[in-house]
DNA sequence: TTTGATGT
């Protein structure tokens, strides 16, 4: 009777040991993952408040971005990346291929787009990543937990357009730059919810927050584009603040912002120093 | 087709 008691006090100990390296364990691999996301990303990644089922999503790492994947939407609910210049972009290889990512759990396979009337859009672009972070991110950029469906008017030349300035035009003018980009869906769920390629569900419109992050005076450029325009338009019919993109997504962007500057960054539309006008009207390449 | 993607 008392040895049998003493075993499974030992064996109690032993269990308890066992929790504590798992719990530990857990707690240092969510703590190193948080670091890991924090470094890629200024300010934070975005959260959402509350259980929403539609806002929910888990974070997907990448060799030069993040993923905020989505397994109600299937979809991206946002990508963050940063880019600064770089001199010499003649060292980018050809577009490598789409490529289905396991980790969506989802069967997104590289033709699930075909005949849909919808490109496979990039979120995190494949010239700036690829110019920015090398080749393997660049392929990275090619997976389909990196895609969105677009219209070919806006894939190929309004949002293009605002791809190439935000790498030849804004990354010089400031040392880095913080982006976070990502679809836009109609209000109501079941509204859109029968409205997909494949599983994946068709945003209305698609949004773009492009951070200068200084650090006691950010600047901030933010857009949101539907998926119904020619193309040639100026970007700057856009604009928005990040709190209407906010309000559109139910996410929180740069939620480890002070309340004041993130009020002026997230509230004010501000265009001062990035030279918009200069790249507003730019025709795209593919036109 | 050198910053987008499709379909032949």
């Amino acid at each position: 009777m008392g040895r049998s008691l003493l075993r499974l006090r030992q064996q109690g100990r032993r269990l308890g040991i066992a929790v504590l390296f798992v719990v530990a364990g857990a707690g240092l691999w969510e703590f190193q993952e948080r670091q890991h996301q924090d470094d890629y990303t200024w300010m934070g990644v975005p959260t959402w408040d509350g259980f929403h089922p539609t806002t929910f999503h888990r974070v997907l790492r990448n060799d030069g971005f993040l993923v905020g994947w989505s397994d109600v939407r299937v979809n991206p609910l946002w990508v963050s990346y940063q880019l600064e210049a770089v001199d010499d972009d003649t060292r980018i290889g050809s577009r490598p291929n789409f490529q289905a990512d396991w980790r969506t759990l989802w069967p997104i396979t590289t033709d699930s787009y075909s005949g849909s009337g919808y490109d496979r859009g990039h979120m995190a672009p494949n010239y700036a990543i690829a110019a920015v972070h090398g080749r393997s991110a660049q392929v990275d950029t090619f997976l389909m937990s990196n895609m969105s469906p677009q219209r070919p008017n806006l894939n190929r030349q309004l949002w293009q357009r605002l791809e190439q300035s935000v790498m030849d035009h804004f990354a010089p003018r400031f040392d880095r730059l913080q982006v976070i980009t990502g679809p836009i869906f109609p209000e109501h769920f079941m509204d859109n919810v029968f409205n997909r390629v494949g599983f994946v569900e068709v945003p209305e419109a698609f949004y773009k927050i492009i951070v200068a992050p200084h650090a006691d005076a950010p600047l901030a450029l933010a857009f949101i584009m539907p998926q119904d325009v020619r193309g040639n338009e100026p970007l700057a019919n856009y604009l928005v603040t990040i709190n209407e993109i906010e309000e559109r997504t139910g996410l929180n962007f740069f939620p480890n912002l002070s309340p004041e500057i993130e009020a002026v960054l997230e509230g004010e539309l501000r265009t001062q120093g990035w030279a918009l006008e200069e790249v507003s009207k730019r025709p795209g390449r593919f036109q």
